[in-house]
DNA sequence: GCGACTTTGTGCGTGCCTTCACAAGCGACT
DNA sequence: AGTCGCTTGTGAAGGCACGCACAAAGTCGC
């Protein structure tokens, strides 16, 4: 190690930047798992368990953790409630993250229902709509708000994290309105790319895209199987060659 | 080009192997985009706009379109209709994909209808569920089924994808009566690594996950404005210092 | 107290993805 | 017909991420 240990240090903000964006998604998977482990008792992992559990190779794993400071113990492994901790202070969860959601149609209805939301430290704290048939109504015992009282509303409420949840057509004007509130993260399920200055972080999903990308993938496969079919003519009747229910080991 | 066009040929498997994974997903994106486009009467895109639209270098773009082929024309563009052939060909899209959806709660349940899914062409064909008060009541006229059904049904209906959206401890369990059912593709929204067969090609989408991205993000936004606060103590009361509700050019 | 064993942390090679920059090709205009 | 401008397609370079393999560092047994 280059730099000493520096235990009880606040937040390194130097090196929250140079987290490469990849391993962040993967920290976030790393703590849910640990945080099931707490609850099982354990009191070490070690990278190889880890990295079983949450399907990442060990070394990427131990890569991972060393960029949030070296929190384990040779020949022993990581302490999970340490580094639970530690994980949470870098991932921003040692203080809450109020959400506010947008379009309360088919998704944003069950979104806002979405107990692993709130049951992961993400509290949906406020709901907005243009239908005035919603406008008015309670979910999960949240109000639902007139989409024109985001501005407002958000501030006062101290949304960090907006999830838009509508149409395609009335996401950039949403989305605009999160930015006039200062909400300078976003989620965006609708399936358009949105305009947004620098400042404000972006994440799409787009479950569409999700399915088309394994269209995609039963195409090749089918494909491969023609193939492989075709040189090798053996056998293999096309009933399902596959095999049983078993647990496999990758 | 070092092949001849080929015109009308069939599919190039060959070629269907090598498009690199991140170019699969943009490609999903192109096609929605080149929908659009079609609807509103366009019959040319330049890289430039198409890439502007969809958020995208226009190098990176082109590239990914000379995945598929070349279909552009030099001077001029690429001619909408015949792209979004291709491509839809590319993706496995010109013959529909039943899919199969497993766990009828809160987001499965707006997964159900979700009309971006049958829109797309990806009709959901089957809802299985294990509740008792679930199974046999209809979803967007969709029967509900018990989950041991799943590997008489799937085969019957001809589903390729599955999608996976229960409570994490049931995740596994569905995910081997897939397998069994013969489904070669599986969407998890369960919050758990899946064990599969390595012909079977698992994608995962973690909303919880997606938030805690976020919130790291704002812990991250948080720290460089404290930051510049620190160094250049210059104006900008704590009050939002964005700038209005303004389209922006990225 | 010492040796053997276990597990972390990381330097380094490898391959993929992205991006720049430019030649090749096509249409329009004269 | 020739030239000019525009856009595609791609070679090459740079950067990022992955994963191996090993040294450092700690624990456990004797």
């Amino acid at each position: 190690m280059t730099k000493p240990p520096h235990a009880g240090s606040e937040e390194s903000p130097a090196r929250l930047r140079s987290i490469p964006e990849a391993s962040v998604a993967r920290l976030a998977v790393y703590l849910r798992k640990l945080g099931e482990l707490a609850e099982e008792g354990a009191e070490t992992v070690s990278s190889d368990e880890l990295a079983a559990a949450t399907g990442v190779n060990p070394a990427k794993l131990r890569k991972d953790l060393s960029y949030i400071g070296s929190y384990g113990i040779r020949g022993v492994g990581y302490e999970v409630a340490a580094l639970v901790q530690q994980l949470e202070r870098t991932l921003g969860l040692n203080h809450r993250q109020a959400v506010a959601l947008v379009g309360i149609g088919n998704l944003g209805h069950a979104l806002a229902g979405y107990s692993g939301f709130s049951g992961r430290g993400f509290p949906v704290t406020a709901l907005f709509d243009v239908d005035p048939d919603l406008v008015g109504i309670h979910i999960n015992g949240i109000l639902v708000e007139h989409v024109r009282a985001i501005p407002e509303v958000c501030p006062a409420r101290g949304v960090t994290i907006g999830m838009i949840a509508t149409p395609a057509s009335a996401a950039q004007s949403v989305c605009d309105l999160f930015v006039e509130a200062g909400v300078r993260c976003i989620l965006n399920f609708a399936p358009v790319v949105l305009q947004v200055p620098e400042e404000v972080e972006v994440r799409k999903v787009d479950l569409a895209v999700e399915l088309q990308i394994l269209a995609f993938h039963v195409a090749r496969k089918n494909v491969a199987a023609a193939e492989q079919q075709a040189t090798a003519a053996n056998a293999s009747v096309n009933g399902h060659p596959v095999n049983g229910a078993g647990r496999f080991t990758e």
